[in-house]
DNA sequence: CCTACCGATCGGTAGG
DNA sequence: CCTACCGATCGGTAGG
């Protein structure tokens, strides 16, 4: 305010474009450091700002990154759905299927949101915080396949939210394990998620089909 | 040394002592503040010494909660084969089943150690590195559950390794998802993780039983 | 949204 | 294994 005289000069983030700028130096932190070294302050500095800037749009840092885990899920069911999509001739237990490399899919080519999404402490908000409504939001997207596979016939009845966490855990513990390196480490070089997501939806196939067992 | 009367005093961590206060002192903070928290000098805080004394066994932090997973990784190797003992007249499958649920029950039961052992970076570790080396015995303990399960005509056929990892990957996300509250926050309130494992123990057995699909 | 400040914590070194 | 130090980083506040 005391020399108005700047007030030309080029200002990059007006407005609402510093919380974006601060979202997208929080993926390029976490993907070079990891969530760990996920600050304010070094977020501001990668978006061109004082410390002290992102205040008004994040109060702690824990905002920062539930705000950049929130993004994440938005980004996660659009990846479902946008697979779902790809494929509408799919019957029930394919479309269910791909659902499943989708999520795989999508941990291993975007780790950083990955990461975001389920770093200790994230997932621990009140269910009314929009980062639990985003997620429910992607959760449901899965729920809602087990139970067109249900009634296609393809799938056996029971609790689709139970059934739809046996799919989440199965698929979940794989993207975990390859997005730690997990999977390198135990020899499995040939390392390709996106292959062993697909030899996994056979199980559960198999471990889902409806009929006497 | 400069005053040698000091010297009758009790020092509660000579010689090899202060290691193993050093890794309580980490379980407990891993606890309390999670993995994020874990420092040289809060460690050495808690076990009662100087913030420099920790450097002699570890050097860097990394070196520390290098040292807590792999800890963790011979407790969880101890406690798969100490359930597999129990039950000695089980079916091979069974055997492998069980497996499965005492997987989560290490979780859900030790989630300092499972945290510590599964944190981002820690899995990065070569493969002479002694952390990796008791994930492999981890790991070995249940490709030999599987090629039993095979060999007694339970499972079906096929690379030992690429079946087990199914197995792991499946209690690997029920954990996690469990331990990370991400099972209450998506409504799972009963909220009993090993009742969950159990569950999910019949997709494994329909997934990977033998016979034509 | 910025420039000073502050107190706290951390890893690291010197020297004993 | 300890007592001083150090430089760096972080979150936070004052004041504009």
């Amino acid at each position: 305010m005391a020399r108005r005289a700047k007030r030309g000069r080029k200002r990059p983030y007006h407005h609402g474009r510093l919380r974006q700028a601060l979202l997208d130096a929080s993926l390029e932190i976490i993907a070079e450091l990891g969530v760990s070294g996920l600050s304010l302050r070094e977020a501001a500095r990668r978006a061109g700002v004082s410390h002290t800037a992102p205040k008004r749009h994040f109060a702690t840092a824990t905002d920062l990154y539930c705000a950049v885990a929130e993004d994440a899920y938005r980004r996660l069911r659009a990846h479902l759905l946008a697979r779902l999509a790809e494929r509408p001739a799919a019957t029930a237990l394919e479309a269910f299927g791909s659902l499943g490399v989708a999520y795989v899919e999508f941990a291993v080519t975007h780790p950083e949101h990955f990461r975001a999404m389920f770093h200790p402490g994230v997932g621990d908000r009140p269910a009314s915080h929009p980062l639990e409504e985003a997620a429910g939001a992607a959760f449901a997207v899965l729920v809602e396949a087990v139970e067109r596979a249900q009634a296609a016939g393809d799938v056996r009845s029971g609790p689709s939210k139970d059934i739809a966490l046996g799919a989440w855990s199965l698929m979940h513990g794989l993207a975990v394990l390859a997005v730690d390196r997990q999977l390198v480490a135990r020899g499995f070089t040939s390392g390709e998620p996106l292959a062993l997501a697909r030899q996994l939806t056979q199980l559960l196939y198999l471990g889902l089909r409806p009929g006497p067992s």
